[in-house]
DNA sequence: AAGTGGTCTAGACCACAAA
DNA sequence: TTGTGGTCTAGACCACTTG
C-alpha cells in the first residue's frame, strides 16, 4: 500500500522538488507575504498532513526547515508560532587569506618574521587561554599579495596541542594554511574590530602610520583544547569582510 | 512489531540524548580524534544501521547533521566522505543596535540628524540597487548609548517597497527597529570595513579626527525586492563584532 | 488531562553517479 | 549496471507543556 506514493507525485514531472520542499515553500510564502504575522499559530503537524495528504513526518521536515531558518518556533504543546522580528544573523565566511589572494588572480607569499618558543607569559596566556608556563609557539609574518604587503599576522600556537609545530620553520607555508592541514578544529570564534595603525604596524604594511586597519582575531578550538590564537591587521583599503544571511537548504 | 523500540532505548535512562544524537555523536568523534581522516569513506547507511541496530532514517538523521556541519560530504552513490580543511564559516550575529546597548544595562537614544525623500540619484541607485528616479528616503542618525554617541548611521529605504516609511518621523524609535517590526526581510548581506573617521563624522561621534571605525553596511532584501541600505560607523573602541562557528544542532 | 512536537521503525521507490 | 543517498509512508511511543 506505501508503494509509489511518492512516485504518483514525481513521475508527474520529472525534476519536482521534494514534496516536504514543495510544503516548505508553501507555508514560507505564507509567513512572508505577512498572510501570517508574527505570533500566529500554525496548523498542527497532524493537521498540515490531512490538508497535504502527506505522511507527518514529510510536515514535519517542512516544519523543521522553516525552525531551522528561525522563520518558527516549535514547542511541544504550544505548537508552532511565526517569529517575525528575526534576529540578524549572517555566515560569516573567513577564508584562507592564501586562498583568498589566489582566488583573486594574484600571487601569494608568506614571510616569516619572527619565531619564538617560550613558557606563555602572561599575556600569552590570557590570549591563547592556556595555563602559564605552556609551551607556546609565537610567530610574526607577513602575507603578501603580488609581491605587496597584504596583511600582517600575529599568532599564537598551542604547542601542548600542536607538538609538530615545534621543529616547522613555516617557510613557504603559512601557518595558518600549515594548520589547516595538520590539525582539524572544532569551533573557532572571530572578533573583528578596528585600529589606527602604530608605526611599526604601518612600516610592515607599507601604509601611512595612524592608516586606519581592519583587525581580525581567531581563537580555534578542538573540543576544549585551544590550538591557536592569531590576529590579522588588514589595511582599510584592502579588506573587507563579507556576509550573507543564507538560508540552511535553500 | 515496531512499537516499544525506542521504549527500550530510553526507558534506560530517563534524560538520554536522542538516539540520532549518540550515533552522530559516535561518528563525529571518529572524524575529529583523527581516526577516520579527509577523505575516509563511512560505511554506508545500510550497514551503520546494521551496526547500530536501529533504522536507516535514523542513521540517515545522523549523518545529514554531520553534513549540516560540513564535516562530512554525502553523494549518491559515491557515499559519505570525511571533510576535513574545513571551511572558515563562523555564524556573525549582528544584533540590533538598541538590543544590544540595554543589554549591556546602558540607557539608548536615537537621534535623527537628518531626512530626505528624494528621487533616486546615480549614487543613490547604486548603492540602493534600484532604478534611477526610484522615491527613496535618506535618513541620518546618530545611536546615544548612555547619552553619549555610539554609532553613526546613514541609510537609504526604498519606498516603493517600504511606502509607510513616508510618513514616518522616526522621533524616538531608530529606523533600524522599525523596519524590523514592520517589514519581514529574507535576505540580509554584510560588508565590514575600516575608515578613518573624517572631520564630519568625527564630529558627530565626539572622537578625534582620524580615529579608526568600524564600519558595517547591510542590504535588505525582501525575496527579490531591496528593502533598505545602511552603514553604520564605530569609533573602533566602542565596538567589536563576534563571530563564533556553531555547530547546527549543537 | 490532553494535545503538541520529537523521535523512531521497517519497509519502499527513486534519482543519481560511479564502475 | 549497481550501489548509494534522498525521500516518503503509516503507523507508534514518548516527553513536554499548557490548560
Amino acid at each position: 500500500m506505501t508503494m509509489s506514493n511518492r512516485a504518483s507525485s514525481s513521475s508527474a514531472r520529472a525534476n519536482a522538488l521534494p514534496r516536504y520542499r514543495e510544503i516548505y515553500a508553501s507555508l514560507r510564502e505564507k509567513i512572508v507575504s505577512g498572510e501570517w504575522p508574527a505570533g500566529h499559530r500554525l496548523p498542527s503537524e497532524h493537521e498540515l498532513a490531512r490538508t497535504f495528504g502527506c505522511a507527518r513526518m514529510t510536515i514535519s521536515k517542512a516544519l523543521g526547515t522553516l525552525a531551522d531558518q528561525r522563520l518558527v518556533t516549535r514547542r511541544r504543546r504550544a505548537g508552532t508560532t511565526v517569529n517575525m522580528p528575526r534576529p540578524q544573523e549572517s555566515v560569516l565566511e573567513i577564508h584562507d587569506i592564501e586562498a583568498e589572494i589566489v582566488a583573486a588572480g594574484v600571487s601569494y607569499a608568506y614571510e616569516s618574521l619572527a619565531r619564538q618558543i617560550r613558557r606563555a607569559n602572561g599575556s600569552d596566556a590570557n590570549t591563547l587561554g592556556v595555563a602559564s608556563a605552556t609551551p607556546v609557539l609565537a610567530l610574526t609574518g607577513l602575507h603578501l599579495a603580488g609581491g605587496r604587503p597584504h596583511a600582517l599576522e600575529e599568532r599564537l600556537i598551542n604547542l601542548q596541542a600542536v607538538p609538530e609545530a615545534r621543529s616547522e620553520r613555516f617557510h613557504g607555508i603559512s601557518p595558518g594554511r600549515w594548520l589547516l592541514q595538520r590539525i582539524p578544529w572544532t569551533e573557532a570564534e572571530h572578533q573583528i574590530g578596528a585600529l589606527n595603525a602604530d608605526a611599526a604596524v604601518a612600516r610592515w604594511l607599507a601604509i601611512r602610520p595612524h592608516t586606519a586597519c581592519l583587525t581580525i582575531e581567531r581563537n580555534t578550538w578542538r573540543d576544549a583544547q585551544r590550538i591557536t590564537h592569531v590576529r590579522l591587521i588588514y589595511p582599510c583599503d584592502q579588506h573587507r569582510l563579507v556576509a550573507r544571511f543564507r538560508y540552511r537548504p535553500l
